[in-house]
This record gives C-alpha cells, sequence and structure tokens, in this order.
DNA sequence: ACGATTATTGCGTTCTT
DNA sequence: AAGAAAACAATAATCGT
C-alpha cells in the first residue's frame, strides 16, 4: 500500500527524466540496482517495488497548457473492446453542464438505448466487449499493475482471434488469460488467487491456461519463490532487512534446486519467517502461512530444509 | 504458538494388457 | 502405446506441549 502512493506520487516527476534512458538506477531504500521485472522496477537486493506501469500510452494530457505536445484524444487501450474509441451519450446535462429534462431526456434515453445496439458490428464483437470488462473486473480485484491487465486484454484478443473460445466460457478465458500474464512476467500470483475472483469453475480456468498454453506456447516461466517474497514481504510488514534476507535466502535456494518440487509460496512464506526470526521481528508461523495460504506445518518444513540446507558449505 | 505425528493428495514412475 | 497401480514426497489436519 505504502509503496502504491508513493509511485502515485512519483511518476509525475520522474516520467519525463527517466523514461527510456536504459542507465542504472538507484534504489531510493538500500541504493541497490533497479531491474524491470513485468512491468515493474523492482529493486534487485531489497525488492522494494519502486515504479510500476512503467509502459504509458496514455496521451499528453498538457495539450491545452504547453502548445508544443500535440499528442491528444482519448487514450488508445486494449482494455476495450474498440480500443477506447467509442462514443457514448450522457445522462443529466447538455453540452454546456445544464440539467435537461421532459421530453428531451426520454428522446436522449431513445437515441442511447439504439446507439448501444449498433454498437456491436456482431456477436464476437460483443463477447469480446463482454471478456474484456471481466478482465478489468478481476485484474482491479487482485490489485494487478496496468501493464499487466492490457497484457491480458491483448492475449484475450489473440484467442478469440484463433476462435480458442469456441464451446468454452468468456469468464474461463478472461481468468486464464489473467493467469497467464502473470506466469510470463513472473508476477507472483498463484492460480487459485486468480480462480477466487472467476466466475466460474475453477477446473475451467486451468483448463482455459493450458490451451491458451498450448496453442501460443507461452512464455511462462517455472514459479520461483524469490517472486513471491517482495508481495509477502509488504503482507506482512517486516522491515526492510528482513526482506532482504529473505530474498537472498529464497534466491538462493532457487538456484540450488531446493524449491523444487515445492509449492513456491510456502517457501517464500517459509523464508520470511526465518528471515523475521533472526531479526527478531516477531512473525508467527500463523501469519507467515496465511500470507501465501499454506499450512504452518508447511512453513515448518520449508523452514528445516532451509536450515539443513545450510548455505555456507558449498 | 510451536512441534510431532498421522492422514491426504497429487504426481512421476513402473508395471500390465 | 495406453492405462492401471504401487510408491513417494508435499501438504494438511490433528493432537499434545
Amino acid at each position: 500500500m505504502s509503496s502504491r502512493e508513493f509511485n502515485g506520487q512519483e511518476r509525475s516527476v520522474e516520467q519525463d527524466t527517466e523514461q527510456k534512458s536504459g542507465d542504472r538506477e538507484e534504489c531510493p531504500d538500500c541504493q541497490g540496482q533497479v531491474n524491470m521485472v513485468g512491468g515493474e522496477k523492482v529493486c534487485r537486493t531489497c525488492g522494494l517495488v519502486v515504479e510500476e506501469n512503467c509502459i504509458d500510452r496514455g496521451p499528453e494530457w498538457r495539450t491545452f497548457e504547453t502548445d508544443k505536445r500535440d499528442r491528444t484524444g482519448a487514450p488508445i487501450t486494449p482494455t476495450r473492446h474498440d480500443r477506447g474509441l467509442s462514443t457514448e451519450i450522457g445522462f443529466g446535462t447538455d453540452g454546456k453542464g445544464n440539467p435537461i429534462s421532459g421530453r428531451k431526456r426520454r428522446q436522449l434515453g431513445r437515441l442511447r438505448r439504439e446507439h448501444d445496439r449498433g454498437r456491436w458490428r456482431s456477436k464476437a464483437e460483443r463477447n469480446l466487449a463482454l471478456g474484456l470488462v471481466d478482465v478489468r473486473r478481476i485484474a482491479g480485484a487482485l490489485d494487478l499493475p496496468e501493464s499487466i491487465r492490457d497484457q491480458a486484454c491483448t492475449l484475450f484478443r489473440s484467442a478469440q482471434g484463433e476462435d480458442l473460445l469456441r464451446g468454452r466460457s468468456i469468464e474461463a478465458f478472461t481468468a486464464g488469460c489473467l493467469y497467464a500474464v502473470c506466469r510470463c512476467n513472473g508476477l507472483p500470483r498463484t492460480i487459485e488467487e486468480v480462480k477466487a475472483f472467476a466466475r466460474c469453475g475453477g477446473s475451467a480456468v486451468e483448463n482455459a491456461y493450458s490451451v491458451l498454453n498450448k496453442e501460443f506456447g507461452l512464455a511462462a516461466k517455472p514459479p520461483l519463490a524469490q517472486d513471491y517474497v517482495p508481495r509477502l514481504a509488504s503482507d506482512l510488514n517486516v522491515g526492510e532487512t528482513v526482506q532482504r534476507r529473505a530474498l537472498d535466502l529464497a534466491r538462493e535456494a532457487d538456484d540450488a534446486g531446493l524449491v523444487n518440487g515445492c509449492q513456491p509460496s510456502g517457501f517464500a512464506a517459509a523464508c520470511l519467517y526465518i528471515a523475521a526470526d533472526e531479526q527478531g521481528e516477531g512473525v508467527s508461523q500463523l501469519t507467515a502461512a496465511h500470507a501465501a495460504d499454506v499450512s504452518t506445518a508447511t512453513v515448518r518444513a520449508n523452514r528445516d530444509k532451509i536450515r539443513s540446507f545450510d548455505f555456507e558449505d558449498p
């Protein structure tokens, strides 16, 4: 939460200077190197999310202030079936903001109805619109960055273009697209979390994902424990040093293949638990387990695995 | 809250047909 | 080659401290 507000302030200031410099950036907290992880700028050492939604497709809103910039108009977005270029008939007021009433209002109502009906040229286009709304809904519920949401919308478009939706539900595919994009970007969301917001059966989501994976050959990386550390850390409200230590543990465990066969989120929870324990921060097994949606027994098992590995000797 | 023990589940292997 | 089954590891549930 706190990092999110932080972004909101920083963006307007730094957007111009940093846009595509590609130069090294420093984490404001620990001066570590910052690199891109799936649409988010994340500090390599402490895991702080410096900036998210780095791709800005928006227009230059300052056009009316300084006449130099001429990119105007509504923002074009893949999240609307017509890419945001449609027109809508508003309610209540006329063009000057004065209220309207009576016959005129009812006339506008009829006009709006016909306008809405004429909006979709085909069933497919209507389905697309439905799907994109659903993608937006789930992405918002999961608190995902905009770039992820937009990628998911684009993926949904492709899926429909390839006729993958035939006989399957729209809702399953929207959830599947979101999960697929998260996987491709190393963004830590389990399929369970996505399923929780999908308006369809969980198996349908899995099926949609596997179809997407097969048809498009998605670049889905195997999920890593270290990917889950930043989010869990912020959920648990631990300090910087704890988070950094946990990230180190997770990274080493990932490299050593210690996480193979385990649930990476549960493993990350164990890393956080150990790190917090070392620093004397009171994070109980229960809270750590709950944040990662695993049981305390899993946290314990993974903790023992880490401890017995003993990172010094190899 | 934590640890130990037991039960369940999921999954890759291996054995059959 | 396809399916069934025994085997194993990870996770969850339960009980005791």
